[in-house]
DNA sequence: GCATTTCGGTTCAAGCTTGAACTTCATGGC
DNA sequence: GCCATGAAGTTCAAGCTTGAACCGAAATGC
């Protein structure tokens, strides 16, 4: 479409290239380790966290989506694969009955206990021990500013820790 | 398993939750625009790409799936429908038989120059575009750094651009 | 008030990925 | 030469994700 497009510098398409061999490889070691340790994937353990550290262990699904970055369609589905092994329990908001909340039950509080230590440990030898202060930081700018790119282009709100 | 967990800190935690939106995130942003616009996944694109840059348009399977950081099932598969699309073929190493050879057609060739300049594009406006210069060279080097642990990890070998 | 739109959520079919089992062929030991 | 081992690929079933269609309830327009 554009006439002239602009292709990639050799350091831009370096910094693409390790990015995209990132992206491949990270989410399936991550999996790997939740799913051997603790039968979670990736996604299961975001949701299950996310409920863990927020008032009453309890939010609307609409609310949790935007946490974990994913569509209502997957969330829904995780949620009640995940309702089916007792880790939640879905019920109507008492608030606005037009919203469902997703609410930790003990046994999901539980392996998210169990499962953030080895989670932690991965994250820190896959990603963070091996940087310095100085890497980390521009990582967590680089990494925002994707996030809010990819969002925008979607129209949607960027997520709340950028 | 440890004793005492090394837990994140506040400024390493946001880090990696940046990253973590960000891995969720892009993948499908990319995907979204080269199947609306080409009818190509990411990671159909990445083996065709990979295929068009390299000499004779020709690599075996085995190397092809480390250029890609996939499996050798998933890129069995992926091969497999490329090939059913006249997008490239298969054929046995004449100098090893027990190697298989992926060569890019010209309709594959006429696809990928159909589908870059779209693509470098989302890549700019997503990724690269919006950095300073000493961000995206910060960029590279974690994300080898991530990419090498993570095949490491594996017993793989690093990809070669890191 | 009534109709329309919008929002939150679910469901379903289609497609993709994963991991394990399997095949084939080459290589190494003896 | 012969058996065992291992590497390169393929296949298949099971599970997950996606997107579109759908439903019910609230808000909005008039």
């Amino acid at each position: 479409m554009p006439d002239e497009p602009r292709w990639l510098a050799d350091w831009e398409r370096d910094a693409w290239l390790a990015l995209a061999s990132l992206m491949f490889k990270l989410p399936s070691a991550l999996d790997a380790q939740l799913l051997r340790d603790n039968g979670l994937t990736l996604f299961d353990y975001f949701v299950l966290s996310n409920l863990s550290m927020v008032p009453d262990r309890t939010l609307r699904l609409s609310d949790l989506a935007q946490h974990t970055s994913s569509s209502l369609s997957r969330l829904s589905n995780v949620v009640k694969r995940l309702e089916q092994r007792g880790m939640l329990r879905r019920e109507p908001d008492p608030d606005n009955p037009r919203y469902t909340r997703a609410v930790l039950s003990d046994a999901g509080w539980e392996l998210v206990v169990a499962a953030a230590p080895g989670h932690v440990a991965a994250v820190r030898r896959f990603v963070i021990d091996g940087l310095t202060k100085e890497q980390v930081g521009v990582l967590r700018e680089v990494a925002c500013h994707v996030a809010r790119q990819v969002s925008e282009g979607a129209a949607e709100r960027p997520a709340r820790n950028c």
